[in-house]
DNA sequence: ATCAATGCAAACCTTTTGCACGCGT
DNA sequence: ACGCGTGCAAAAGGTTTGCATTGAT
């Protein structure tokens, strides 16, 4: 299994430009995403690769079934299941985030940072995303019920973004 | 469309004490969210009845699942659908609040206050809530994107409660 | 008596899984 | 050649809907 691979990272690394040349090229951002696959010891097929170009384009979230759909016209005979597994795969090398949504669906988009914890200003129209300036976990300054012991948060605000205002409003 | 009435509360209403005394009898606080049900035209069935007063009891996120399972007692042939039916109602009457977790699932708790805003700390194991003191929106003196238009939020601190670190820890 | 609420069954949607085959390494 | 990745089909959850019947008012 490619996932028990040590996860060091090769401090010697740099961005080879080779094939897949994108319209929307994203220069070496999109290499360093794949080596860090390939590093991993997975296979770079050419939906996983695809995967990641589309999500790195799209800069937004979008969920498994639109992700699909964009990825038919080059892999027809594709479906939800490798579209799955593959997202899995990527979220669990931290490579994708994933938020559900309000109506219990699942969206993913590229990793903004694989550094920094962030929270997001989110699009409900459009998906996309603007990072919140600060983590409520630090501002308020909140002492947790005795003996809570806490593992997570999420916080997210949701709204419309600059682009899909006016296009409500031009209605 | 008892749904259509308008939403003016009354303001000279007084909780009645009749049948049904539970238990864990929640004094007033029961009849008052029934009384909200009634105001607005909804018939107050024994299954109706029932779920608030097992969310009532409970104080703590469940899920619809684990909520018929319960009701299942009481009623044996209720099913799924009139679970969703009552929960929609209940949460479009604000009786109660729901939040989709991490595995995509919404869980259910009664209001815990129809009047203020708030957050939760959240017990992963026992759906068990307290609340969070402030809120991310005032602490954080966050200014929204240009031209972002913010509809709402969530923020929800996740971990284990008092009783189940416990739990955990006599494993 | 009326109309909302319910039960039943079936549909729906998203996500997951088993298995045999294909393909990247 | 090896073993992961994929397609297919089917299942699994959770949630919703249509329709006839029951039941609260």
């Amino acid at each position: 299994m490619p996932h028990e691979h040590d996860h060091s990272h090769d401090p010697c690394h740099h961005d080879h430009s080779h094939d897949h040349i994108h319209t929307h090229s994203v220069p070496n951002t999109k290499d360093k995403f794949l080596d860090r696959l390939k590093e991993q010891g997975f296979k770079l097929t050419g939906k996983r690769r695809s995967i990641v170009e589309i999500l790195l384009e799209e800069d937004r979230y979008i969920s498994a079934k639109d992700l699909l759909e964009r990825l038919k016209a080059q892999f027809p005979r594709l479906s939800f299941d490798t579209v799955y597994r593959n997202l899995h795969l990527l979220k669990e090398e931290r490579l994708i985030e994933e938020s559900v949504f309000g109506d219990g669906g699942s969206k993913f988009r590229i990793a903004c940072d694989t550094n920094h914890h962030h929270h997001h200003f989110i699009c409900t129209v459009c998906g996309k995303t603007q990072l919140v300036a600060g983590c409520p976990m630090d501002a308020l300054q909140l002492e947790a019920p005795t003996g809570f012991h806490i593992e997570t948060h999420r916080f997210e605000i949701f709204g419309h973004c600059a682009n899909c205002c006016q296009s409500a409003s031009a209605r």
